[in-house]
RNA sequence: GGCCCCGUCGUCCAGUGGUCUAGGACGCCGGCCUUUCAAGCCGGAAACGCCAGUUCGAACCUGGUCGGGGCUGCCA
């Protein structure tokens, strides 16, 4: 069987990271498998679909790494692949519903069906029970399908197992709102039949809707899809990942200086794994190995601190002109401007060191920015601790004079030079390094002293050691 | 309340009846290295929710219980 799987991400708002797990696990499984992998919006929520949202979408797959076959910005036999422009055929499937008896016209009001559910639930009886209808169906308000009672709905989850609902337990469910835009359950399906997706892999919050699904696709004449439904990911109070967990969207990753192997690595472990000891493998490993077998069944926390280490793994496992490459809008940005050739080929110098240091291409510019502006920020709480120290200023002096005197001008007659200040002063190696670190980066953290020196030159640093010992002088 | 899912270190994952005094990773703690910060190296604390049953033997099978979660919408 050709394996046709697909993911429906809503444009309701930016893509957020427990839809791109779905993603990915679908892209892994449709890779795997040599099928084929579609994206397709769901836009059925009119009132807060949105279509700026689409660029968010297609950008994250991509960055993520992640292409698609038929879908969105890359169209297929379906047409756009947007719900939306599909209205048509799905209110023809209701209606064709409506003509076989397997759905019917409901007009009852809202609260009328508020009241029959509580009354269900006090009860505790099947709600479905209530919300079914007997009598002759009306010819406006929406349409319901008609669960047939009695009979169960059993399928077998690729990851779960063997299920089985019954049907009393279930709503007849709307199909078709009043104003004629059909709900989540009939599009989807639809488009599921229509489009011959073999395998719905989804989060386990749709688990208990999938028998309407399979209801729906039968009731069009149909065999249903397998179903796979993945393990949710959990915030770090154990509930269904939301905005209200903080940096949910994949934005919030890709702006806050993660590499996107990074990102997709971490996803692919957060329910799924090798099933040896490797947990930082390849894109091509993962599609080897993929199968639904291997899926948990168990929820998963999404941990930033381990997502954090792994992109702090990327980060030195690049390649050093990759990094330079990657790095670069990050200079950029931290530095204000962009750099002339001269002062790349200086952080093409320093930036292994830098490369070493980084969890996050964020750290990256604040590192490196006293190599490409006159007049450093000056960290404070760096200043307070390591200057106002007795001796430094004659430390400093000490040293810039050393250095004017230094040839050749770099990392280890520095070193030299430097070493001998400390030893010949009789006082520790830290002591005397740290001083000239604050003067000529502003702060007690920066990459290591020699290489920055070098890479900062001569008449740079001693003019920014003048300085400092002139600011410790007026206080 | 009803229906459904899940339950191994704080977190992610390995484990599918004996090889488990339960393994790896993140994080945490201690040490080494060291010009700062990282990285690296070495070491440590840390879990099979509970109770029954099946079995010679159970983290693995069964039942119950407790706990967590999802759904229960003219959201998806």
């Amino acid at each position: 069987m050709t394996v046709r799987v697909r993911i429906a991400p809503s444009d309701t708002g930016s893509i957020h990271v427990g839809n791109v797990r779905s993603a990915l696990f679908n892209w892994l499984f449709a890779r795997n498998r040599g099928g084929t992998f579609i994206v397709r919006i769901d836009d059925t929520d009119v009132e807060r679909s949105d279509t700026a949202n689409l660029e968010d979408i297609v950008s994250g797959l991509r960055w993520l790494g992640l292409d698609w076959d038929e879908g969105i910005d890359v169209g297929g036999p379906h047409g756009t692949y947007k719900q939306s422009d599909r209205f048509e055929r799905y209110r023809q499937v209701a209606l064709d519903l409506v003509a076989s008896g397997d759905a019917y016209f409901d007009d009852r009001e809202p609260d009328e069906l508020e009241q029959l559910r509580n009354r269900a639930q006090q009860e505790a009886k099947h709600p479905g029970t209530y919300i079914r209808r007997l009598d002759p169906p009306a010819t406006d308000g929406v349409i319901r399908f008609a669960v047939p009672s009695g009979d169960a709905v059993t399928f077998s989850d690729s990851v779960r197992g063997e299920m089985r609902f019954e049907a009393d337990s279930q709503d007849d469910f709307v199909i078709l709102r009043s104003n004629g835009v059909p709900t989540y359950h009939l599009a989807s399906t639809v488009d599921d039949v229509d489009y011959g997706i073999t395998h719905v892999i989804r989060g386990e919050d749709l688990l208990s809707s999938t028998p309407k699904h399979i209801l729906l696709a039968r009731a069009m004449g149909a065999d249903p899809a397998i179903y796979a439904h993945l393990p949710l990911l959990f915030g770090p109070d154990g509930k269904k990942l939301s905005k209200r967990h903080g940096d949910t969207s994949l934005a919030a990753y890709r702006e806050g200086g993660y590499l996107p192997e990074a990102v997709f690595n971490f996803l692919a472990i957060l329910g799924w794994s090798l099933g040896d000891d490797r947990e930082i493998f390849t894109a091509e490993e993962a599609i080897a190995a993929f199968s639904l077998e291997r899926v948990s069944k168990n929820p998963a926390v999404f941990d930033t601190d381990k997502l954090l280490w792994m992109n702090g793994e990327y980060i030195r496992a690049l390649a050093g002109e990759t990094f330079v490459d990657r790095a670069r809008p990050w200079v950029r940005e931290a530095v204000g401007r962009d750099l002339d050739e001269t002062e790349w080929a200086t952080f093409g110098q320093i930036a292994p060191l830098v490369q070493d240091r980084a969890k996050l291409l964020t750290e990256v510019g604040p590192q490196v920015t006293f190599l490409f502006t006159d007049d450093p920020l000056i960290d404070q709480a760096s200043w307070d601790k390591v200057m106002r120290k007795e001796g430094v200023a004659e430390i400093l002096v000490d040293a810039a004079s050393r250095l004017e005197s230094v040839n050749p001008f770099e990392t280890e007659s520095i070193e030299t030079a430097l070493r001998a200040l400390a030893e010949e002063r009789g006082i520790g190696a830290g002591k005397a390094f740290q001083p000239v670190r604050v003067a000529i980066t502003g702060s007690s953290v920066s990459p290591p002293l020699f290489e920055s020196l070098a890479a900062l030159g001569r008449e740079r640093a001693v003019q920014r050691i003048r300085n400092a010992v002139e600011r410790l002088s007026s206080g």
